[in-house]
DNA sequence: GTTCCTGCAAAAGCTTTGCAGAAGA
DNA sequence: TCTTCTGCAAAGCTTTTGCAGGAAC
């Protein structure tokens, strides 16, 4: 693995934090998800990176995704009920799927607002808001 | 089809009003979901309904789902990545995932104060709220 | 030197599809 | 009668598992 500029070190510093052993298909995943936010499935992912690690599988894709959301770096988006997205991990935002063109949309929220009283006594590690119908270019498109 | 109790009018007019066509297992489903909102998934209801319908495939419990679904009469939730959820439509409320048990629980939200304002020209139809962690019932267990 | 990771092939598990016979309207 | 539904078998797809060789520390 020779890799030496600043983004390695940014990135391999993430890694270590979180005593995650580095290696170059971490690395590359985890910088693939930072730079392109646009919440990419295992498809995407793996398509792109075989590209530039032509020995790259399908199961490696698959555990160093497990490992990176273990180590709270990276977020599962499942508003989709057959294919996993995926997210760096930031402020907590909600997911719009439009049901048209299939493309997720992130919006604020005020997440904390939310929990009713209900949930005392509830340990929460987890909150996910998503919301699904027709985004604006394709009801123009639709109507 | 030999069914003439009140429970059955009940039934068959939210199938009819959906312009639904009706038939026994439409309705044995329906009254299932509508009994036993305890979030079953396809499994359950089909493990459950074939006692009394002992023909009753999967296949048209996948079917069904997909019709009350279309017709708003029964809600997805899927909270869980591998299995699918499902409740009788009401009003707003999220879900909470017990990691430890696996129960899913019902919990009051305000809903509308929500959506922000990213959302401005976007076409809502269909909300979730899901949250997961450690039940307190589980919490009790693992201290 | 130990421990953990990668990647191939195969398996697993939920859901969908094709189709012929049956039932609803 | 015409349309739609049921249910069997098979296929489809994403994700997981077993395992041997290899890399990280």
């Amino acid at each position: 693995m020779i890799y030496t500029d600043e983004r390695f070190e940014e990135l391999s510093n993430q890694l270590r934090m979180k005593k995650v052993r580095l290696t170059d298909q971490r690395l590359k995943i985890l910088e693939y998800i930072i730079d392109n936010s646009h919440h990419p499935t295992v498809e995407e992912i793996y398509m792109d990176l075989h590209k530039g690690i032509p020995t790259l599988s399908k199961t490696t894709v698959y555990n160093t995704l497990n490992t990176l959301i273990d180590a709270n770096l990276v977020r599962l988006v499942d508003i989709d009920d057959n294919e996993a997205h995926f997210d760096p991990v930031t402020e907590d935002h909600g997911h719009f799927k439009c049901e048209s063109c299939g493309k997720i949309y992130d919006f604020e929220i005020n997440i904390d607002a939310l929990a009713g009283n209900d949930l005392k006594g509830f340990k929460i590690t987890n909150k996910n808001v998503y919301f699904k119908g027709i985004c604006p270019r394709c009801l123009v498109n639709i109507n």
